[in-house]
RNA sequence: GCUCCCUUCGUCUAGUGGCCUAGGACACCAGCCUUUCACGUUGGGUACACGGGUUCGAAUCCCGUAGGGAGCGCCA
């Protein structure tokens, strides 16, 4: 039997970083049994679906580099097929037709919750005829559950979690309006869509075993579960937008790579023993569901950053310039540093990424520390007072070096510099940190003469003798 | 309130009765490297929630306590 799992977000807003993980889960999963994965659109909710949130899923789901099998499919879409399997529960007796009217409902909530019991259906209609209710009046469709006995959830992370039927009440299947629950939606769509495994968040556990019940019913086969824990802030409490519960779009404008993310991610309840980083390959061989473990995770940005530093300096450097130019029209300052890179900066930007990547965390630092590259800087403060304090002095007199330089490379003007500062007395640091300076503006850059012949001898004097004197 | 789940360094985790005076990674501190910043490297501190058992021996098994989380809609 080939594996078929399903990522299945409700478009209620963008896709957080839990939802990538559940997804990345997912796809592993699929991608290691030789599986499929389908994507799922949950929008039965009509009030709250909305056609921004299901474009920043599937724009999520795509940078984050998630591919699906088939067709997305649209719950909302397929009502006729939920309806019909309820009237025909109906028919077989497994569910029934309730007419209890929502203030009855609430009333029943209230004087539950005042007597410390839980909130339940108390079942008036269970046993009741419809006949009884006034002619022609609305009514829902709940499932006859089984009230004694146990419903049993084998999960494959949380081991074989064990609810009482009591505790279980009788769930709506289908509303008075005549649309399907997303209980019955997600039984109905998993099983008609061949759904093997459902990986979701745990959060969906206790409807495991409701969904379980909806399955014996019809008498099809229950799925393997898996739920997964939540992803916590960086306080252990519920993930919220001040702690990480970004949109990945978010994450992408934050100048993060996607695989770093990836990475990151399935490093959350999931290891391989001391195994920090995986490639996909190595990701996909060495997934298993039953390596999850059950403790929720908090989110960790610096963690994050280190991940992403790590990527950023050992991806190959034409998969880094793919990136940040994919990210670039979605970083602060990315569109304006767009506008500038035309042929020959785009040229010094290639030359100049090794010496970059290094030094950056992210593709905003990169962006950050790039900028001098295709324009010319105003003196950050610091740089400014190693100018002021007697640098553009040893600017003036290192400039005749630099401009008779027999060759403007790296190794050449090293050489040069060198031997400039010998014979002056000068420490070679009281002349490259000028330069660093003058030529970026500022007092951190990649090595001073791989900026100078990055820039070239015309740009380099140029930027050197507006600074010195 | 009820049901279920969880608990190893600040964080992510390794660990499934002896290999643990508990390992790795991030973060932190100190040193080295160095033209800056990074990288790299060397060293350091910090954890088995608590209390009882079981056992020759427990982070690992059992019970209890405490703390945390999730769920309890004609939302998904």
């Amino acid at each position: 039997m080939t594996v078929v799992t399903r990522f299945a977000p409700s478009p209620t807003g963008f896709l957080h970083i839990g939802g990538g993980r559940t997804a990345l889960f997912n796809w592993l999963y699929a991608r290691k049994t030789g599986g499929k994965m389908l994507l799922r659109i949950e929008d039965t909710d009509r009030q709250r679906s909305t056609e921004a949130a299901i474009e920043a899923i599937i724009d999520g789901m795509r940078w984050l580099g998630f591919t699906w099998d088939g067709e997305v499919v649209y719950q909302f879409a397929r009502a006729g097929r939920h309806a019909e399997v309820a009237h025909d529960m109906l028919a077989k007796g497994t569910a029934y037709k309730c007419f209890a009217t929502a203030e009855e409902l609430e009333a029943m909530r209230e004087a539950a919750t005042a007597e410390g019991r839980p909130p339940r259906y108390d079942g008036r209609w269970r046993d009741r005829p419809a006949s009884d209710a006034p002619p022609g009046a609305p009514y829902a469709v709940r499932l006859k559950a089984r009230q004694d006995g146990e419903t049993i959830v084998e999960d494959t992370v949380q081991g074989r979690v064990v609810f009482p039927n009591k505790d279980l009440d009788d769930l709506v299947l289908l509303r008075s309006d005549g649309t399907p629950t997303y209980m019955l939606a997600v039984v109905v769509d998993d099983h008609d869509m061949a759904v093997t495994h459902v990986v979701r968040g745990v959060d969906h556990l206790t409807n495991a075993a409701r969904q379980t019940q909806i399955y014996e019913a019809n008498g099809w086969d229950v799925p393997v579960f898996a739920h997964i824990p939540l992803i916590h802030g960086s306080d252990g409490a519920k993930l919220s937008k001040r702690h990480g519960a970004l949109g990945v779009d978010a994450y992408r404008a934050m100048g993060y790579l996607p695989a770093a993310l990836r990475n990151y991610l399935a490093r959350l309840s999931w290891s391989h023993g001391d195994q920090e980083f995986f490639s996909d390959a190595e990701m996909v061989s060495l997934f298993t569901l039953e390596a999850i473990g059950k403790s929720a995770a908090r989110f960790d940005m610096a963690k994050l950053d280190s991940v992403n530093g790590h990527y950023m300096r050992t991806l190959p450097a034409a998969d880094i310039l793919e990136a940040f130019e994919a990210a670039l029209p979605f970083m602060p300052g990315g569109p304006a540093f767009q506008d500038k890179l035309d042929e020959s900066a785009k040229a010094r930007l290639v030359a100049a990424l090794p010496g970059l990547r290094e030094r950056a965390k992210t593709l905003v630092e990169l962006l950050e520390s790039a900028r001098f590259l295709v324009e010319r800087l105003e003196l950050d403060d610091k740089a400014r007072k190693i100018l002021d304090e007697g640098g553009r002095e040893r600017l003036a007199a290192v400039m005749t070096t630099l401009r008779t330089a027999p060759e403007f490379t790296a190794p050449a003007l090293e050489e040069a510099v060198k031997a400039f500062a010998e014979t002056s007395g000068t420490k070679l640091g009281q002349i490259a940190q000028p330069l660093r300076a003058a030529l970026t503006g500022r007092t951190t850059s990649p090595p001073i003469f791989d900026v100078l012949e990055v820039l070239g001898r015309e740009e380099s004097l140029a930027r050197i003798g507006a600074n010195s004197g």
